[in-house]
DNA sequence: ATGAAAGCGCTAACAT
DNA sequence: ATGTTAGCGCTTTCAT
């Protein structure tokens, strides 16, 4: 199965040259149409494969993209890289994934790593722990197509595929209010993150929108894990300052805080109303299911794959915005 | 950064040639200790990025490792990337991720197309539509390390690193046995999967042990999905057929199952008690808790990826068997 | 201790 | 419509 067989000896068989072949193998027109049908007849029944790796080096271009994200682990981004694959693989490229774990310095290993394999592309989410993006402004001076997706800065120009978290936000928040809530907390993420810094927004926007009070001490910072969603909800059960809802940016600190209210008896939605952000897939199956929005992963990968694809020569900023869709479930139905 | 001095490059700056400054990036001990420090420092103040395609084309290794398995976006398989990536960023091998979905076509695409990127080896779970390995076998011919994991077969003399699956099953029966259940149905996957193979057979012995009948009719084969658990459940419940037990060996035919008796008022574990396979994270956060048997995913990539680093010359099949752990909650408590 | 030269397998000017 | 030729950037035998 390894390829044994190359186009010189292809060539040697048929009595052709070389680049006949590589030209019939690339179904280019200046080769007769017989000649090709010949070609490709005799490379397929002696088990031919193409060495990716010369016509690479050749070409200048890999045929590889790489992907630069936090973790793989994510139902939201193994999502995102099964919509790439399901896009590159049509067009014969591979997918090359990294994980940055949240570090900064990884983000820049990774980048550099898939640099040096030259890669066609590079598509990016950031790490949370990623402040300073001069490692994506050299990319810049590449000739590597990056696309950022989800975890995106928008003003280094760079093309982009992200959820409208804004609008996905507000709708959450707007769903609790028209449940009765007028406390309502938000857990948020480093807001130097788009993504972040929207659900922020919206959340504050919606309130606003409504006549209620933003309040500062209502917005908690940091706070994405499991681990940090429990202990700032325990804490405020035991000072008794119970919401009326807690929004979090995250299924998993809303999880957390699910987790808290069990422990404490404290119950949802009638005690507390709880939404969290990203519909992973447990969001269906706890008790009571926890309203969150999804993020149609899938897509965004398809989408951010495309957008390389049919790049071409253009070179101003595309930026596409994926709808949110708001998935009501009982941990936020009082009514 | 796209790099684009070579060591031609370095070599007219340095007036040695390009063979010598190959040589020094590679410390040779042939070159001159002096020389080795004098190019790596040049090429190191001068950003030079070796070109790997060209290193690789030249040396028919790649720095590549493929992996192929069903999803990605299985808590299972992303956490046994995860695995690979920790160690196989350590010796700079790259991670080329392709998925089968399970389809046998599909895995001999991904398979075709690493051997044609000249990759150092592949790690392969088995799609469950694979019948035939030939694919397989072939690969066994090439210079490239194969390396299967989880989803193995055994006879081909492969490496491979799996759970010890009989054993996971088998505490998992015993413990529903000591729970008082005598009634034990078993939700199966395809047995030429070792894995099934073997969950089912622990299933088998733990009944026989235990002088508990087995019968051919609480085996139920092809129930991997949420879907098929769904639909299989509601029908024994529909037919009055329910039995004590519910082992699946999947935790997503298992939830299936559990929401079947959520829809039809059965209750979990007073009138039947469940357990899948995997601890996939739903299971910890589901009500009740679902009894599951950990992979640890994370210690698998490891040994996969440190199988092949360190496996040297020797040829003799190496496996590598997993612990299981049983996690035990709710669903399986009656006692 | 270093250099010259060939070549990995492919593609793409530049012929004809 | 096809062939010739010269590399892509690197490694490696064989010289010296």
């Amino acid at each position: 199965m390894r390829s044994k067989i190359t186009i010189h000896d292809i060539a040697r068989s048929l009595n052709i040259s070389p680049s006949t072949v590589s030209r019939a193998l690339n179904d280019n027109p200046r080769i007769s149409k017989t000649t090709r049908q010949q070609v490709k007849e005799f490379a397929q029944s002696n088990g031919y494969n193409p060495n990716i790796l010369a016509s690479s080096l050749r070409k200048g271009r890999s045929m590889n993209v790489g992907i630069v994200l936090p973790r793989i682990n994510r139902h939201f981004f193994s999502n995102v890289i099964g919509g790439m694959e399901e896009i590159l693989n049509e067009s014969n490229h591979n997918l090359i994934i990294c994980q940055t774990l949240e570090d900064y310095t990884k983000e820049i290993d990774n980048i550099k790593t898939l640099v040096n394999l030259h890669v066609d592309a590079i598509f990016i989410s950031l790490a949370t722990g990623t402040k300073n993006l001069d490692h994506i402004k050299e990319l810049m001076n590449t000739d590597i197509h990056v696309v950022m997706f989800d975890r995106v800065n928008e003003s280094l120009g760079i093309d982009l595929v992200k959820l409208d978290d804004y609008m996905g936000s507000m709708n959450t928040v707007n769903h609790l209010i028209s449940q009765g809530c007028k406390n309502i907390m938000h857990f948020s993420g480093p807001t130097h993150i788009k993504a972040y810094e929207e659900r922020q927004q919206g959340y504050r926007e919606a309130l606003e929108n409504n006549n209620l009070n933003v309040s500062s001490e209502y917005i908690i910072d940091d706070t994405l894990t499991k681990e940090k969603g429990y202990q700032v909800m325990i804490n405020l059960i035991e000072n008794n300052k119970i919401p009326d809802a807690i929004f979090s940016a995250s299924d998993y600190s809303a999880l957390g805080a699910v987790l808290a209210c069990r422990e404490k008896n404290i119950s949802i939605p009638s005690g507390i109303c709880i939404a969290g952000f990203a519909n992973e897939p447990f969001t269906e199956f706890i008790r009571p299911g926890l309203t969150s929005t999804d993020q149609n992963p899938e897509l965004m990968g398809k989408k951010v794959a495309e957008l390389f694809l049919q790049k071409g020569a253009n070179t101003d900023q595309i930026k596409s915005i994926i709808e949110p869709e708001l998935i009501i479930r009982e941990s936020t139905l009082k009514l």
